[in-house]
DNA sequence: GATGAATGAGCTTTCATTCAT
DNA sequence: AATGAATGAAAGCTCATTCAT
């Protein structure tokens, strides 16, 4: 086996290990366990442990910013955004072990790495922001907040391809990518414009209590069951 | 001070450290040093540090659940939608520290833990989606997988309520709920259904494909520029 | 490149790893890098990291002990004591490196590696002994505790040649050799036997306590500054 | 045992093993086994093995630095030189171990660290320097390099006590005091200035060749024994 | 109850040494 | 002979948890 499948060996180990148990609990030995080398051996292929988890997810970046298209406007704006879509569902679909690690373990690391994803995650939102904008001058996308558009829209994204990397679901590609493009352009909420106004006659956008209920009824509450949780040790 | 008081100041001391730290790099002694008790004294209350945090959380989970009533399709179905999203960004906007230690630091813990966490978001999750279901039949809701539907939604809340958490963004309250719901009922991508159609011609919904580019173009990528990370120390 | 050159680069390179680094901080890593070999092939021209150190030591005692004459008491004894001091300052003034390693690098060796050393040590000092003692019979030295006095010589020798070693001073040769030679003739104190006496008056060789002040003066003491100790990482 | 006692039998502990080991093959687990204590417990009084290491050394310093007078040329000279060699040995023949940690074992610390070493030698060295120009100009000290003085002194002073602390030698303290101070006055080499020239004759101060021998004759060489190292592991 | 000193398992990282090529 | 990748025993240090006072 020669240096760089060596490397690639540990890089694998490495994901996997991070994707199952986080950044924290992924302990060097499990890494080099499963990669089958001694300990000293992955500190020869990388400085420490941190610099793998780095590496992991700045590969992750670079395939995210290599599939993205800055959305040219002059064209079929629409096709651009379903192509989109469609590249990030696929580099984050296809490396679920990473794409877990990026949503949801990457905390508690050291402030400087904690700072670069955020300025990834920032990136890319002015991105989308941008494209919205444009959209917005070009009458292709409604008029609205752009930022917080951007912001349900990765959102959206998110969720859906961590619910995937969590195997809880695993749906096919095309289906989240067209389920995402209705969504983004209609919604879901039918409230026809007119009817629905009518029907609802003159209360209109009757505020409810930000806080506290609506008055007079008792109605359902939704109370989550309370799991158990395992006793083992330490932190 | 009292037994309860007591408890209260841990928990508070506890929800400020983890939400500044993250679960692994908050310590024992910071909570202890910020509630200004012993260290043996914070045994005296909870059995150990992870269930401080898993008071936490359930508290949190709680207010929640308290907060979200189930959508009665005989009334006013839009109503009750914006309720709900009024009261779960109220829920958790008040409470920003303990929102991102949710939705970014909770990694890391013992699988039972995380069990939970799971459980109560697919009980949200399904929650929701019965709803979407309900709201299918009223004519309410757009036809379509309501599953995915749900995904969108909370991902898109997820992510409003994250970037708040993170303070990168102070945004009022009512902008967030109007916007959200907007959102859900219309989107954002503005295609005339009868102008898009024919714009588009009868190639309709050519698949892109999910990896490469169309051909004969050279489109702009985009490449998200690198950070530094800086040494401290171990893990 | 044949075996007997590799050898000696070798040995060249690890002194001068050990006399930069100590023997502690000098890695095989160092020295092969030094060396321009592979590290495997340390291992096939010294069985272990000590004894290249080993070699080192005992290749500039037997340097030593090639210099130094024993006294003939019939011929010129100064000469021959001049002789020796320069013979000595010659050996280890030519090797700055391994005289620094020497006197003050080689600590935490492996016991019987320290009681070789020792012994070196006790021969030197048998060796020179035993000729002020010679001397003492012909008269051409002091009354007085040989023992002692070769302990002083051989201190002030070391000395002179450690602060040589760490560069602090460059002086030249022969200056060392008259001044050291001076030194043992005469000393420097010059207490006029008469003049001193009747100077200091009756009270004479008044034993200032061993600790503690002489009572009634408050004498200006030597308070060392303190300096920082920076950090670098452990051991 | 309360804090400050903890602390006393772990600094002891400390010496006591670094003594016997140097700076490096002393282990923090060496140290808590000899004080009986736990390694965290270690780690409660001393933020690293290198602060109680330097802390061991700077006592050393302070102990000195107290013990030592700068000499008033106007008073008793003689005495107060006296004094001084008597006050030195006190402190140092008092702390055997620490004086061989200081004499012997301080390499491969941190650069910070020998810095700091160095400068207190270097003070030392200066004081002393200073104090003998000043009995020079008083008539008290011979003329000559004083600087090669002072370096001879402190040679010699250190020589006598790291052999006391190698506990190869247990002189008692006076005899020390007497036989360096002694010394100092008048060396030991009794080359009677009026018979010793006319009996030496005109060859006066033929300089030896700083290496090889003085030709004609076949000398005693003194060659070194060789002794054994021992086999353990590692560096 | 409250305290905080003591504990020790466990972690990351280093580096002398080995050995297949 | 030469190489340099692989090894794994140790080391310093951390911190959740315990327990005598």
């Amino acid at each position: 086996m020669d240096k760089a499948e060596r490397r690639q060996a540990l890089l694998r180990a490495a994901r996997t290990v991070f994707s199952e148990k986080g950044y924290h609990e992924a302990k060097v030995d499990d890494i080099v366990a499963l990669a089958k080398v001694a300990k000293g051996t992955f500190y020869l292929y990388f400085p420490d442990k941190r610099s793998v988890f780095g590496e992991l997810v700045r590969g992750l970046f670079s395939r995210l910013g290599g599939a993205i298209l800055r959305v040219d406007p002059s064209a079929d704006v629409e096709a651009q955004v379903k192509h989109n879509i469609r590249a990030i569902v696929a580099v984050l679909l296809d490396d679920p072990a990473l794409t877990s690690i990026l949503l949801s373990h990457a905390a508690g690391l050291d402030p400087a790495f904690v700072k670069e994803l955020r300025a990834f995650r920032q990136e890319v939102k002015l991105l989308l922001q941008q494209s919205l904008a444009e959209g917005q001058r070009l009458g292709v996308i409604e008029p609205g907040d752009t930022e917080l558009y951007a912001t349900f829209t990765i959102g959206a994204l998110k969720e859906v391809l961590f619910e995937n990397a969590l195997e809880e679901q695993a749906r096919p590609r095309e289906r989240i990518v067209t389920a995402l493009h209705d969504f983004l352009r209609r919604g879901y909420l039918r409230m026809d414009p007119a009817a629905g106004l009518a029907a609802r006659g003159p209360e209109g956008e009757r505020a409810a209590p930000a806080t506290g209920d609506a008055p007079g009824e008792a109605p359902e509450r939704v109370s989550p069951s309370r799991g158990r949780r395992a006793r083992s040790r330490g932190d």
